[in-house]
RNA sequence: GCCUCUGUAGCUCAGUUGGUAGAGCAGGGGACUGAAAAUCCCCGUGUCAUUGGUUCGAUUCCGAUCGGAGGCA
């Protein structure tokens, strides 16, 4: 008899109303937002990577957002540390997690409960492996892999060097192979009772142009300060940040550099946010307890009502007297 | 009006000395357990503008028509 506590999380690709579904769940349920969202976590990248406006992070409490300075490196076991943390508090105020984002590791790994080794990491094993990886080539490490772990050198492609080399880091540092992780993780009980909303379009083109939009809003909003700062500190810094990685600021950067005009740059920027919610889809379509929501049909308040139906058909909410009851789950 | 060039995949263009075609980009699909907004893998049939002719056979050669670009009047 162990009680799981409830946590409701809406995740789906970028662009599709994550945020403001996720307030207007939060409020309606007296719900705090947690975000799920490997770039939003850094300071002063706002209009690039659609933190919640100032309006929007008035009307519920939000965790994990626009704390982190640029400098620091952030990771999937970072997030589940802080995640977990943040989520025990919030429960501890009576209250519901509402998970929001997009970043489909983050959520898979904090909802399943997947176990991160803290021995199992070492960032001079990392830069030595890459060094090596550079005179010897993918293959030459792909092999040594194959060595220490047959099942995850099957799973990974040699040109993949970059997950080749984790693993690898991974084999080394904790003795067990790195397949083994993944199956304990695959054996773990998910620490929360949830239920994943996953707002998508049915439409892809409809998709896109909100995207390709949403680009265009960002630059009214100020993205090309915001990124010209983020570059200033880029060029002084020692080595490539984290946050260098959020789409919306790198595809500036050789437009800053005289490398590209403005109008090109701005265009990569939409087709590698399209790409990328491409791969989110891909990502959740994997997730077997997604519920979909097609939002080309529903307007926001139509979202909403469409959530309280699923909840209640989940046995996630009841309806008392007014207002509406989460069920306690006691298994 | 005349002359020249041009019309091939969503876009830019190769190519076939006549046997129905291929690159880049765009796009599509997939993988994913400590960088994940990252990283990686796979995928190219299209009335070769239209229409006649020559030919066993034409997208390829010839003519006409219709687009486009340039030049001369």
């Amino acid at each position: 008899m162990k009680e799981k506590k409830k946590l409701l999380a809406v995740t789906g690709p970028t662009a599709t109303g994550k945020t403001a579904l996720g307030i207007a769940l939060a409020k309606q349920l007296n719900g705090e937002i947690v975000s799920c969202d490997s770039m939003q976590v850094y300071q002063g990248l706002r209009v690039g990577t659609a933190q919640p406006s100032n309006e929007e992070l008035a009307q519920a409490p939000h965790h994990l957002v626009g704390f982190l300075p640029w400098e620091e490196a952030f990771s999937v076991s970072d997030y589940v540390d802080m995640a977990g943390k943040v989520i025990a508090g919030v429960h501890g105020r009576g209250r519901l997690p509402v998970l929001v984002g997009g970043t489909g590791l983050y959520a898979r790994s904090l909802l399943r409960g997947f176990d991160f080794r803290e021995e199992a990491r070492s960032d001079e094993l990392r830069q030595k492996l890459f060094q090596e990886a550079e005179e010897l080539g993918p293959e030459a490490m792909h092999e040594r892999l194959a060595e220490l772990d047959p099942a995850a050198a099957g799973a990974i492609h040699p040109n993949n060097v970059k997950r080749a080399l984790r693993a690898l880091e991974y084999c080394m540092l904790s003795g067990e192979p790195f397949s083994q992780q993944t199956l304990r993780s695959r054996q773990a009980e998910p620490p929360y009772d949830y239920v994943m909303i996953c707002p998508v379009f049915r439409d892809r083109q409809k998709l896109y142009d909100r995207i390709d939009r949403r680009v265009d809003q960002m630059l009214d909003a100020g993205l090309l300060q915001e990124a010209e700062d983020f570059y200033c500190f880029c060029c002084t810094a020692e080595k490539r940040p984290t946050a260098a990685q959020s789409i919306g600021y790198k595809e500036l950067f050789p437009y800053f550099d005289g490398q590209l005009s403005l109008e090109e740059a701005v265009e990569n920027i939409k087709r590698e946010s399209r790409r990328y919610a491409k791969r989110q889809l891909t990502w959740f379509s994997r997730e077997p307890e997604a519920r979909y929501l097609y939002m080309d049909e529903l307007d926001a308040q139509q979202a909403v009502e469409a959530c309280m139906k699923l909840l209640k058909e989940e046995h996630f909410l009841r309806k008392e007297g007014a207002g509406w009851i989460i069920e306690s789950s006691v298994q």
